[in-house]
DNA sequence: CCGGCTATTGTCCTTTGGTGCAGTACGGGA
DNA sequence: TCCCGTACTGCACCAAAGGACAATAGCCGG
């Protein structure tokens, strides 16, 4: 498990910002890691990495907003802080509409800096559970065949064996059978859990 | 049913403005009406028009941010459009994290504001639905009484029958009864249902 | 070619769920 | 005081779900 401290990740061009904020997340006891641009902060390894990431609007190189966009693609993104000195408004809404947890402009109080990163990281660890719990059940529905997700998504619509075997012109034992290999597979022990996980899961509608 | 055509409320204290966007509003086809204070506008009807609010940030009296909050606490809010010339950036951060659905600097390309507008607009339409979605089902379990509530609660856990009796410390039959009821008030004919039905009420977790 | 997985179905039996019919008990409102 | 809703329960019956044991058939990879 990776589950040690999180990291903040901070991505400025300017040295003596960084130099500033590193002193900064130091004596917040921060465990922090920095970067000179967006370029340099995607070489770093796929990172599954808990923590959040402090950049920069304007770097040389792809920009703090094009960062936030290829992060976002990339599929679990770390919580984004943007921190700048020349920021506008609609370049903060944008950014907070694609999901960037603060906008702060330079310079920035201890105290609101430090209250912005426990936001993010408190929601990069909810965000990662919730994504870690997802894949966990994608998981289990992966090992369902096709007719048995057939019959699931029946199963779970609160139709009767008998039903779902005319709907699926097959005998109601043959029903029996695959719903009894789905709550197996799905480790549940009734339809009420099987309805909440598919749910869970984001499974039929 | 309130299901005519959306309206826009204008509120700002700027007469020369009103004049300009009212002009603008009337050009794209939309319904309005124009407020130059936010206690003006909260004095009128409690207003469950569907719509959407645009909002100057500062006026005489209650700013557009206690507006903000005023109809937030309300209840039912409307989609705000903030639409000001003397922004900066922490407020627009704050007014978005508190649920504005935009936040504009003047003057605005018209463009711009219409698709504020229609984004507002959609939404409120998606939130009215569901709130009256819920509402429907609010009352449905309201119908229910405590003890069909309890046992309700076990249902939805798959628990048997047998199970709830003994932790409720009543008899298998009496639970038959209680859920027998449970499943006529709700409407819903299967287990299933009523999982899907409850976790959509927002009950039970 | 064989073992394993999937899909299919059958019979038999047990456990649960759901319903009809009936009766007791309590508390509040007409 | 009487009626109604709520809560509770028993008996019987039928329907549905689920497990046990078993078997057939097609497909795929070793």
């Amino acid at each position: 498990m990776n589950s040690g401290k999180p990291t903040v990740f901070v991505v400025d061009d300017d040295a003596s910002f960084l130099t500033a904020i590193t002193r900064l997340l130091r004596a917040g006891n921060y465990s922090y890691q920095t970067f000179t641009s967006a370029t340099e902060f995607l070489k770093t390894p796929p990172m599954d990495e808990p923590g959040c990431i402090i950049v920069d609007l304007h770097m040389p190189g792809p920009s703090g907003l094009e960062l936030q966009d290829t992060l976002e693609k990339g599929g679990n993104p770390l919580p984004i802080i943007f921190l700048t000195g020349h920021g506008d408004i609609p370049t903060s809404v944008h950014a907070l509409k694609q999901g960037a947890e603060d906008f702060l402009t330079k310079p920035v109080k201890r105290a609101t800096l430090f209250a912005a990163i426990e936001r993010a990281l408190a929601r990069d660890a909810r965000e990662r559970e919730q994504r870690s719990r997802r894949r966990e059940l994608r998981a289990r529905f992966g090992a369902l065949t096709p007719r048995e997700r057939e019959v699931l998504s029946h199963v779970v619509r609160g139709q009767l064996n008998k039903q779902i075997a005319g709907d699926l012109d097959a005998s109601e034992r043959t029903i029996k059978a695959h719903r009894a290999n789905i709550m197996a597979k799905l480790q549940v022990r009734s339809v009420a859990e099987l309805v909440r996980l598919s749910q869970e899961a984001g499974i039929n509608g």
